[in-house]
DNA sequence: CACTTGACCTGTCCGC
DNA sequence: TGCGGACAGGTCAAGT
């Protein structure tokens, strides 16, 4: 679930809250959440300050004093959730808060901070990862060295978009948008409503789109992602932000989670079926299926 | 190599 | 009410 906007706006959460705070302790379940050797734990986490945090696709990047920084996927069920020390969770706004008293069962990792302010970091599903890296050595992960372009900034070119996805010419467009190396950040959510947008059924072949299709879909991506953004991202079912609060963005949606309800751009009765493995949402009549199936 | 499917997990929802 | 099974969706490994 959390996908680039989610992300983002975690990231915008946690700047606020984190920078010059210093970790006092960090406590976790299991090693799964959070592999790390214990003498690097101690030597360059216990004790450093938090200088920035940032973000690489769905990949959020708190930096240390120390030059180690700590990486976090969230996956699809992750959380990080700030809690300074003058606030008890349970007392949420009700209608935007999803959290309750923390920790709760789906707590993997708490780090404490010196202010006894503390951050948690939540996944039901056990699929995300916590790692403490040297800084100079986070780009070369192998997590980043196969992602594509940022969709936000001036490296996402139309003809860079063309390029990568004529690798894949014989996959459905959803798949193709949904592969991070095509172009970092987009999941399932933000896969449906910008074809929506661009007005392509999310099973046509890459081959063949037109040129002038591809540029919409080129066009569409940031508009939706900086929708998404300003409206604090979309909580499906788990999402929450910095705060322990849910996104906007799903009051808004062209497609998704609206199945039998009506197309906001034509009217038409909005379907729900599968494609690349995915719940995929789409307007018959905006999107109108390909002639040549797959 | 291009592309698809299953595994990783846990919680929820649906039908019987 | 309980219980099995489908489903949720990001990424990687394994399969075609």
């Amino acid at each position: 679930m959390p996908e680039l906007p989610e992300v983002e706006t975690i990231r915008i959460g946690l700047s606020q809250y984190l920078v010059d705070e210093t970790v006092k302790a960090v406590d976790f379940d299991t090693p799964k959440s959070f592999p790390n050797n214990t003498t690097q734990v101690k030597q360059f986490l216990i004790g450093a300050t938090i200088t920035r945090v940032t973000r690489r696709a769905k990949v959020l990047i708190i930096d240390l004093d120390t030059d180690y920084s700590l990486v976090i996927h969230l996956k699809m069920t992750g959380q990080l959730i700030f809690q300074s020390h003058t606030e008890r969770w349970g007392g949420g706004h009700p209608t935007d808060s999803l959290i309750g008293q923390l920790p709760d069962r789906s707590t993997r990792v708490i780090f404490t901070f010196a202010d006894r302010s503390k951050l948690f970091f939540n996944d039901q599903r056990k699929f995300g990862w916590v790692r403490l890296i040297p800084t100079i050595e986070v780009p070369n992960i192998d997590f980043f060295k196969k992602i594509g372009p940022e969709p936000l900034g001036p490296e996402f070119t139309f003809e860079g978009l063309k390029t990568r996805l004529k690798r894949r010419p014989k996959s459905g467009i959803k798949a193709a948008i949904l592969d991070q190396s095509v172009v970092a950040g987009i999941g399932n959510i933000y896969a449906d409503e910008l074809l929506h947008l661009a007005k392509i059924h999310p099973a046509t072949l890459v081959s063949q789109l037109s040129t002038a299709k591809l540029k919409r879909l080129w066009q569409a991506i940031p508009v939706v992602l900086r929708l998404a953004i300003k409206n604090g991202g979309s909580t499906d079912r788990n999402y929450v932000n910095a705060d322990g609060k849910k996104g906007n963005y799903l009051n808004f949606a062209r497609v998704f989670r609206r199945e039998d309800l009506p197309c906001p751009d034509c009217g038409a009765i909005i379907q729900k079926t599968r494609v690349a493995g995915r719940g995929t949402h789409f307007c018959p009549h905006c999107q109108p299926k390909p002639r040549i199936k797959k």
